[in-house]
DNA sequence: CAACTGAACGTACGATCGGTCGCATGGTTT
DNA sequence: AAACCATGCGACCGATCGTACGTTCAGTTG
C-alpha cells in the first residue's frame, strides 16, 4: 500500500497543510496502536487481530483495516510505538547521566522497572517478539532485529566510555554488552516465570561486569 | 480428561501387554509429535494446528484429534518430546565426560551445534517457546519452565564441580549458571539473525567463566 | 460366539481470521 | 458550485481454527 505522501507536492504551500482528516486518522492510530503494543506484548505481534483490536476499542474492523491497511503494516506500527516507547522510558532518562558506568547503572534501573512495571503488561516487548520472528524473514523481523541491535550498541558503547573512564577493568565491550543484554532478556523471562530474585542477580551481573578485577 | 497416558500400569508384569491397537496409536503419536516439534520450533507451540499437522502427514484432522484429544494435550506431548530430543543430543553426551569443565565444555559444544543444526530447523525450541507462554499461566508454561529449570540447575551443578576441583575461580555458581543459560539463548536468537560470529563470542564467554582469574 | 475398546475417518458446528467491496460522511481543493 | 479525498461503517467472502459426534474397522477379552 503506497502511503499518502507521495501527493504532498504542492509548487508553493506556504499553508501548513493542517488537514483535518488527516489528525484524525493519526489521532485513530495512536488509540489503536497503543492498545496493540499492549496486546503484542502479551500475545505476540502474531497473535495481534484486527477484529480485536476493533471490538477492544469500540470501532469496526474495517475500520482499522483502512488506517493499516495490512496486518503487516499494524504490526510494523505496533513495532515502532513499542520502540518510542522504549526510548522514552529507558534510553532518554539514561542520557542525562554522563556516559560510562553511571549512565550504565541508569540504563539497567531503567530497564529493570520497564521489564517490571506495567509500560507493557506482558513484559519486554522485544524479549516476546524477537523470539517468534527470528526464524520468520521478513519487514517485522528486521525492524524487531535493527532495534535489539541499537540497543545493544548503546551498551557496547556505553560500556567502551566507561573503560575509558577507568570505571571498569579493560574488557571487550561488544562481548559484554552481549551478555549484559542476554543477562536483561533472560531477566524478564525469569521475572514473568515469577522467579522474584531476578532482579538483585541481574544487578549483581552489572556490578560484576564494572569492575571484574577485584575480586 | 482423563488421559490414557497415566495408565500405563502393568499390575503383573508378566503379562507383556502387547495390544497390537495400542501398539499402532504409539506409532502414530510419535511420527505426529516428531513433526510438531519442528512446526513448533518455527511456528511456536501456538502455532500448531491440528489441521496442518494432519494435512501435512496425510491423516485426517479427527485422527489426529483422537490421539491427543485437546489442542493442550498436543502442545504438552510435543514439548515433552522436545526435552526427550534435547536430552538425547545434549545432556546425554556430556554425561560421559568427568563432571566440571570438560563436562562443561562438552555441554556448550553440544548445545550450540544443537542450536545450529537441523535437531529442530527453528532452532533452540525453548527460546522460542518460553516467550510465547511466560505470560500465558497453565500446564503448558509450567512444562516449559520446568524443564528451562532442570536444564539450569544441570549448568549450576556442573560449575560447582568444577569449582571444587580446581578448574575455575570461586564464583557463585547459580549466578554463573544463569549467565550462561542467558547467553545460550541470546545466541541462539543471534545465530537465528544471522550474525554468523555468535558461536566463537559464546565460546569466549564460557572461557572467562572457566578460566578467570588466570589472566 | 458376543461384548468391548481404541484407532481412524468423515462430517459438521460455531468462531475467528485477514481481506475486499460498496457506501455514506465530511473536510479539502479547484 | 463540483470534484476529490481520507475516514469509517456494514456486509460479506474464503479459509482455517478447535472441537464434537457418529461410524467403521481391527484387535482384545469375556
Amino acid at each position: 500500500m503506497s502511503e499518502a505522501v507521495s501527493d504532498q507536492r504542492p509548487v508553493s504551500d506556504q499553508r501548513p497543510v493542517a488537514d483535518q482528516r488527516l489528525l484524525r486518522g493519526a489521532r485513530s492510530r495512536r488509540t489503536i496502536v497503543r492498545h496493540a503494543v499492549d496486546v503484542a506484548s502479551l500475545k505476540g505481534l502474531t497473535g495481534l487481530s484486527l477484529g480485536r483490536l476493533a471490538t477492544d476499542l469500540g470501532l469496526s474492523k474495517s475500520g482499522v483495516q483502512t488506517l493499516f491497511g495490512t496486518k503487516e503494516n499494524l504490526q510494523l506500527a505496533t513495532a515502532e510505538a513499542a520502540r518510542r516507547a522504549f526510548v522514552d522510558a529507558v534510553v532518554r532518562p539514561a542520557l542525562a547521566a554522563p556516559s560510562g558506568a553511571a549512565r550504565l547503572r541508569v540504563l539497567v534501573d531503567r530497564w529493570v522497572d520497564y521489564a517490571q512495571a506495567p509500560l507493557f503488561p506482558g513484559g519486554c516487548f522485544w524479549s516476546a517478539n524477537l523470539a517468534d520472528f527470528d526464524s520468520r524473514p521478513g519487514p517485522v523481523r528486521d525492524a524487531l532485529a535493527r532495534h535489539q541491535r541499537d540497543w545493544r550498541d548503546l551498551l557496547a558503547g556505553t560500556l567502551r566510555d566507561a573503560v575509558e573512564a577507568g570505571e571498569a577493568a579493560s574488557l571487550d565491550a561488544d562481548l559484554a554488552a552481549f551478555q549484559l543484554d542476554a543477562v536483561l532478556l533472560a531477566t524478564n523471562t525469569a521475572l514473568r516465570l515469577g522467579e522474584d530474585d531476578a532482579v538483585p542477580r541481574a544487578r549483581r551481573v552489572l556490578d560484576g561486569l564494572l569492575a571484574p578485577p577485584v575480586r
